[in-house]
DNA sequence: CTAGGGTTAG
């Protein structure tokens, strides 16, 4: 009677089950009846709720059992530390720990490795580090709890220096360096490392291609994302949420949002972050009908949005231009969820407004809103009155925004252009020489392209690619053939006060008109070209874009720092509106 | 037996 609970108990994973089974031993008075001391099936229970991923359930239990007076043994402290750290509930924890030294536990590897997990979670990595560099014996799982408690922190240098000098590592390890190469931006140290890790003969689990597809997002490097696709349906490895989330992600971020929402349609269930993806990844795109339009029957469905699916919900309209959309979600968010709106979704309006033109009613919701408008806000403010040439309010936006954050290029670069752009050159060339005054850098334009699999960067002005002499015949090719259809190099926004043929050099070398040029010369006809940037692209590449898809017959698709632009037939879908 | 790695916004 006793082994067959026992074992039911242990067998069980869903937390329903196990809650049901519960009941049943406390009606039958059998919850705290131990043997020898030891309460036994208040011990498989908190096994189990911890391991069932529902530790809410095993904290109650352990204080259930301290008042008993029965004992929990070294196993259960484990999991009850588990448990904290999934919580994470720290105070337990650490009366846990207290309770476990009192009463003389054999703290062996598994209560420590435990012990540095929960630390690393719900204290410092520092704390957990102390553990670590105590503890009698370590094996690899203290190891890589370390690399990812410093990985989450953001602290890779450290998390590698663990990683290269642990004596044995395992897939666990590999991913964990993984995830963190991925988390903290650089993907292509994440990449490189997948390789050798199936280099070193470690098959990859769903768990570490999720982090690689989130590698492949950022970089946009779709013939990677594509193989890890393939990879998992010839391995036969399930597309959980995780999984249809990263890669819904991947595929929208690089372009092709339809594939995304193939895999989206497969999806058995979907949660609140699957839905907010694919509508943020629709949004991006341009298709604001159709972001919305998901938006609706996720609510249909009965997944109840937060905060970041309206901040999805709210781009969506603002790429797409549906102001009045806009009014109405942001009304509903309070309304019907009760959600009050942060810093984001006021930010979220004043672009909405502001790109459409609405700058007097934007003003008015920055000056009126609950809370300081923040750099985001004023940013969006600013980009608007840039975009709709109103140079006043732009000054006004940037008073602020300078006061926020003296030391970030973006607003002197942007300042500059709109004195620039309206012929106020003098005051252009002040900007300058603030910018010079106080040191600071513009952050260069970069662009990565993907051929055949490889990721190319260009830098603004960059020749260090080497085929750059290649490169600059065919961008003068291009250039040639783009004026005959109309183009004008649009020098509005060119900041330095150089002669014009200078002015015409630097817009000829910009990162993307590069990135362009190398991809014409290095793809077959008729090859989708994709483009992924770090800041938004500017008119005159915009401009000349437009027409490189018609004259060499081309789709290019170029991420831009908040959205998507296709270029086909000479126009893109932004319709010049971004 | 038990412990360690995962996805979205700005």
């Amino acid at each position: 009677m006793n082994s067959n609970f026992s074992r039911l108990i242990l067998r069980c994973s869903d937390p329903k089950h196990l809650r049901e089974i519960q009941a049943v031993l406390i009606s039958g008075g059998l919850l705290l009846s131990g043997s020898f001391g030891v309460a036994f099936f208040h011990n498989a229970l908190i096994r189990a709720y911890a391991r069932a991923s529902s530790p809410c359930s095993s904290i109650p239990l352990f204080s259930d059992l301290l008042r008993s007076g029965l004992l929990p043994d070294s196993h259960t402290f484990s999991f009850i530390l588990k448990a904290c750290s999934l919580v994470p509930a720290r105070l337990t924890g650490l009366s846990a720990h207290a309770l476990a030294v009192k009463l003389g536990l054999d703290f062996d590897l598994f209560v420590n490795n435990a012990l540095i997990h929960f630390h690393s979670v719900t204290g410092t990595v520092s704390d957990a580090r102390g553990l670590f560099d105590r503890s009698p014996q370590r094996d690899s799982v203290s190891y890589n709890s370390m690399i990812s408690a410093y990985a989450r922190v953001g602290d890779l240098s450290s998390a590698r220096e663990l990683f290269d000098e642990m004596p044995t590592r395992d897939v666990i390890s590999w991913s964990a360096m993984i995830a963190g190469y991925a988390q903290g931006g650089r993907s292509k140290e994440a990449l490189r490392l997948f390789t050798q890790m199936q280099a070193e003969g470690f098959a990859p689990g769903g768990k570490t291609l999720v982090s690689l597809l989130a590698a492949c997002a950022h970089m946009g490097a779709l013939e990677q994302g594509k193989w890890v696709h393939g990879y998992l349906r010839s391995n036969g490895i399930k597309i959980d949420v995780f999984l249809g989330t990263a890669l819904i992600d991947m595929y929208a971020k690089c372009g092709e949002v339809d594939l995304g929402l193939e895999v989206f349609d497969e999806m058995p269930k979907k949660n609140l972050m699957a839905w907010t993806t694919m509508i943020k990844g629709l949004g991006m795109h341009g298709r604001g009908v159709e972001a919305l339009k998901l938006f609706s029957e996720m609510e249909r469905s009965g997944v109840v949005p937060d905060d970041i699916a309206f901040i999805g919900a709210l781009c969506a309209c603002t790429h797409a231009g549906l102001v009045d959309r806009g009014r109405h979600i942001f009304d509903s968010m309070t309304r019907s969820y009760g959600i009050i709106p942060k810093v984001e979704h006021y930010g979220c309006m004043v672009d909405l407004l502001a790109r459409n033109g609405l700058l007097n009613e934007a003003k008015e919701i920055v000056e009126s809103m609950p809370m300081k408008p923040d750099a985001s806000v004023w940013g969006a403010f600013m980009a608007g009155c840039r975009f709709h040439r109103n140079v006043e309010l732009a000054e006004y936006a940037v008073k602020h925004l300078i006061q926020l954050e003296p030391d970030t290029s973006g607003v002197y670069v942007l300042l500059a252009n709109i004195y620039a752009a309206s012929g106020r050159h003098a005051d252009a060339k002040m900007v300058r020489y603030l910018m010079k005054k106080k040191r600071i850098e513009k952050t260069p334009g970069c662009t990565l392209v993907e051929i055949q699999g490889t990721v190319h960067q260009f830098l603004v002005g960059d020749s260090s690619h080497p085929r750059i002499e290649d490169i600059l015949v065919k961008w003068d090719e291009i250039e040639g053939q783009i004026r005959s259809e109309g183009y004008v190099p649009n020098k509005k926004e060119v900041l330095l006060d150089i002669n014009e043929d200078e002015k015409d050099d630097a817009l000829s070398r910009h990162s993307e008109k590069l990135a362009i040029a190398f991809a014409l010369i290095s793809t077959e006809a008729g090859a989708t070209i994709r483009l992924v940037k770090n800041l938004r692209v500017c008119t005159d590449c915009h401009d000349a874009t437009k027409l490189i898809s018609k004259v060499y017959e081309r789709e290019i698709v170029v991420r831009d720092r908040t959205r998507f632009h296709l270029f086909k037939g000479g126009t893109c879908t932004c319709k010049d509106f971004w």
